[in-house]
RNA sequence: GCGAGAGUGGUGGAAUGGCAGACACGCUAGACUUAGGAUCUAGUGCCUUUCGGCGUAAGGGUUCAAGUCCCUUCUCUCGCACCA
């Protein structure tokens, strides 16, 4: 007889309209739950792009919706929204193309995506949906953004940035990789150009500190303690010779000042016209022209040699009065402390390329530990580890900590330097030239300078402009529409004029968690009241790629509102989980060029969304990098026919046999933990390991059968709800509560002990669980295999564990 | 270069320091049936006729006992990358 195809197709159409229509997953604040009882889980929203979704996304989505089930199940009350990260580039650089306006786009591509997220049976409270690029959400952006600006963490500079001349936009540094824009693989080059920036640099070390409180994964703080790059060292003031100026120069080994050799300035430094004398103007000028030019990557290619010129004018050492030379070279970043160091070419890498490039001398300062001399001349190679001081006059035998304070001191003492901190991390590069953003809410006045737009006036409509290309001068297109830019001054009626660049793709994802807690409020971004209820964010699952973009920015966004009182936490998420990207099935990243990609709508299409769900939680760990198999698909999709089947064989009222008891108790027991640590793939094998046990059966008892439904809900929810309603039941599964076990019947009370001799397996026993070692060693030692083994050895001794082993050891 | 993570059957993957390979795919044989990605039964790490031996990237160590802990090396993946 032929297994019949359980009919997935209705079950899962049928309870999606079900769940719509009863508002099923609807969240409420009510307050018969404590605090404890109360669960926000969030998935990081989809920038809703025209391909439709991904097989990457159901991952992290499944996750946390069976974990939401689950909680739900639990007794708790759980806020699980979604929502859509909705302005972006792709949209509009396809209005470029098409003249189609990026919002119709937009909303196409999120009507595609809602369907293909609700295909898949997701537990969403969908009357929370927002999208980012809606007025009524982006007026709440802008809010933001005033907030930012009264507090002085927004202002206007003009600077060099880094420029994708293919997106014709200006990116912040978390947006280059490798030199290239992030987005198009472009090679950025730099421009100088008016920008809007935030400062996110003045939040560095709470950004830092909170991290040790939060619930993350290691490589994430790590990488976000890198990108934040705190270091602490010195200020160091050099005098020059023949010049009123003095140079300024940080570094973190003040220890070995007597070992600069010369000095370096960025090219872009502002001394560097002061100082350069006559005969080098030329080399110089012609250096500084050439750095220019090149791209950042071509700046900071590693292997390439280094180069530089002198400038003619020399230093003077604070520390022993050495005249040493100022050099340029485009090593030494204008943007990194002062952009000006004191060279160590014996204990800097870099320094001694650079030294060895050119010929300067190099003298050793630091000696490792227990090296003899002599130091008195050129080492024969650059170190940067730690040890003693040499060759540093009074401070000779110093160990590098200690000469680190007192030379710190010492030049404090003597106003020529002090202690001095510093980071990687630079200001948050905040416009964008482009058009599908949120416009920001200021006006520039002859008068009265930047002004911000008052709040009440909010939202800043995005006006429609009659050609989305950018304009390429470093304008957006909102430059073109002079009747939107030619405005009145609020502040003093004069004639004023908009600012024209938009808000970053980051700016409405900064915050977008805090909008779902009250998607509709026109009074403020979400009242106080609903903040207290669900925030923080309990559990956040989404990519890695966003360690230190997005969760950098949030945390920032989300600090700068605790500080103005508006949300009750400094930290928004509590714990975070990223999902592991999923490989097609050649093991390559999928990909279009590849030809590798799965899509999700087939795969719901032909074995269902049920099918499709566990599978991907069945693939492997959920934080870990795997490939996609379909034939791997079929286990699962095997399974739930299985369980489709015994669904349809008669149901008894009968008492459950002991071992069937047992096997009920134990799935409970590890579908429950597996489940409640994100375990899914355990889980569910599990499961199948129930099923494969209990499938014989001719009639199945109920009581074996329905905690087993209440189990697979979560994972299951479509054929959870049918197999439920099958069982007799009214109310969705989903209201109802979750199985518990008894911990006595998860436990066998038939071991089988393992005798070892030597730690080598050589025979096996039964036994009853917790019989005394005395008489596992007794029963263990008369075995005619065991003592075979250990005829005519004399025994070391005998390990033995309760309810597992024996070990015999024996000598000779 | 620096940092992080990972190397287990033909494949995806399981294993509080205590039976390596659960579960699933695939494969082999058989049953049942006709064509349903069927289903059911048995088997499936390698070597060996058996006894047994060997096996978690390689090598060493700790331990009665190591996939698991420590050291060295190799390979792969992902970040960062002249930050003084």
């Amino acid at each position: 007889m032929s297994m019949a195809k359980y009919p997935f197709e209705s079950i899962e159409k049928k309870w999606q309209a079900r769940w719509e229509k009863d508002k099923t997953f609807k969240a409420h604040e009510d307050p018969s739950f404590p605090k404890e009882k109360r669960q926000y889980v969030l998935d990081m929203f989809p920038y809703p792009s025209g391909a439709g979704l991904h097989v990457g996304h159901p991952e992290g989505y499944t996750a946390t919706d069976i974990y939401c089930r689950y909680l739900r199940m639990q007794g708790y009350n759980v806020l699980h929204p979604m929502g859509f990260d909705a302005f972006g580039l792709p949209a509009e650089n396809y209005a470029i193309q098409t003249g189609t306006h990026p919002e119709i786009t937009t909303k196409a591509n999120i009507e595609r995506f809602r369907s293909q997220i609700k295909a898949l049976g997701f537990s969403y409270d969908w009357d929370r949906e927002v999208s980012t690029c809606t007025p009524d959400y982006y007026k709440w952006t802008q809010w933001i953004f005033l907030q930012l600006f009264k507090r002085g963490l927004a202002y206007e500079a003009e600077m060099p940035i880094n420029w994708c001349p293919s997106c014709k936009t200006g990116l912040a540094n978390e947006e280059v990789k490798d030199g290239l824009c992030d987005r198009c693989h472009t090679k950025v080059t730099r421009k100088r150009i008016r920008q809007w920036v935030l400062r996110i640099t003045k939040y560095a070390d709470r950004l830092l500190e909170g991290l040790d409180k939060l619930d993350w994964p290691e490589p994430i703080k790590i990488s976000q303690r890198n990108w934040i790059g705190r270091s602490e060292g010195a200020e160091v003031i050099f005098g020059i010779d023949g010049h009123e100026e003095t140079l300024e120069i940080y570094t973190t080994r003040p220890d070995t000042l007597f070992g600069a050799t010369y000095m370096v300035l960025a090219p872009e430094h502002p001394l560097v016209q002061k100082i350069t004398t006559a005969s080098q103007k030329p080399a110089v000028e012609a250096y500084i022209e050439e750095a220019a030019r090149k791209s950042d990557l071509e700046r900071t290619d590693l292997a390439k040699e280094k180069t530089g010129v002198f400038t003619g004018a020399y230093a003077i050492n604070p520390v022993n009065g050495a005249r040493i030379p100022i050099w340029i070279s485009d090593y030494v970043l204008i943007s990194y402390g002062t952009g000006a160091i004191m060279a160590v070419p014996a204990h800097d890498e870099r320094d001694w390329d650079f030294a060895k490039a050119f010929g300067l001398p190099i003298i050793q300062v630091v000696a490792a530990p227990g090296e003899e001399g002599p130091f008195d001349r050129e080492p024969a190679q650059c170190t940067a580890s730690e040890g003693f001081a040499v060759n540093s006059g009074e401070f000779n035998g110093l160990q590098t900590a200690e000469f680190k304070k007192k030379i710190t001191e010492w030049l404090e003492s003597r106003g020529i330097g002090k202690k001095a901190i510093n980071y990687k991390l630079r200001d948050w590069l905040f416009s964008r030239q482009r058009y599908w953003g949120e416009p920001i809410p200021v006006v520039h006045c002859d008068q009265c300078g930047i002004v911000p737009l008052p709040e009440e006036s909010l939202p800043l409509l995005l006006p429609e402009v009659k050609s989305y290309a950018p304009t390429g001068t470093g304008e957006s297109p909102l430059a073109n529409i002079p009747e939107w830019v030619n405005t009145t001054c609020p502040k003093c009626g004069g004639p004023a004029r908009r600012e024209t660049n938009t808000m970053p793709q980051w700016a409405g994802s900064c915050w977008y968690y805090l909008r779902y807690l009250d998607p509709n409020n026109d009074k403020a971004f979400a009242d106080k009241s609903k903040i207290e209820y669900w925030m923080p964010v309990d559990l956040y699952v989404g990519g890695a790629e966003h360690a230190v973009l997005h969760l950098l920015y949030s945390r920032f966004w989300h600090k700068v509102l605790y500080d103005i009182g508006v949300v009750n936490t400094d930290e928004p998420f509590m714990r975070l989980v990223n999902q592991g990207m999923i490989l097609g099935e050649d093991n390559q990243k999928m990909s279009k060029s590849r030809g590798n990609v799965i899509n999700p709508d087939d795969i719901i299409r032909e074995y269902g969304a049920d099918t499709m769900r566990m599978y991907e939680m069945f693939m492997g760990p959920l934080e870990v990098t795997k490939p996609w198999a379909t034939a791997g698909l079929i286990g699962v999709s095997r399974f739930l026919e299985k369980a489709w089947a015994m669904s349809e064989k008669p149901l008894t009222e009968e008492e459950l046999s002991l071992e069937q008891k047992k096997i009920l108790h134990k799935t409970i027991k590890k579908v429950t933990a597996d489940t409640a640590t994100l375990n899914f793939n355990t889980a569910i094998s599990q499961m199948m390991i129930f099923l494969n046990e209990t499938g014989k059966l001719e009639k199945m008892p109920r009581a074996l059968w329905e905690p087993f439904v209440l189990l697979l809900a979560p994972y299951a929810p479509h054929l959870g709800e049918e197999l439920w309603e099958k069982l007799g039941h009214q109310e969705s599964v989903s209201k109802a509560s979750w199985p518990t076990y008894d911990e006595s019947l998860t436990l066998d009370d038939q071991k089988e002990i393992v005798v070892q001799v030597n730690g080598k397996i050589r025979e096996r026993f039964a036994v009853q669980a917790g019989t005394s070692e005395e008489s596992l060693k007794a029963t263990a030692m008369a075995l005619p295999k065991v003592q075979e083994w250990i005829a005519g050895k004399e025994i070391a001794k005998v390990i033995v564990i309760r309810d597992k082993l024996v070990n015999v050891v024996v000598k000779g």
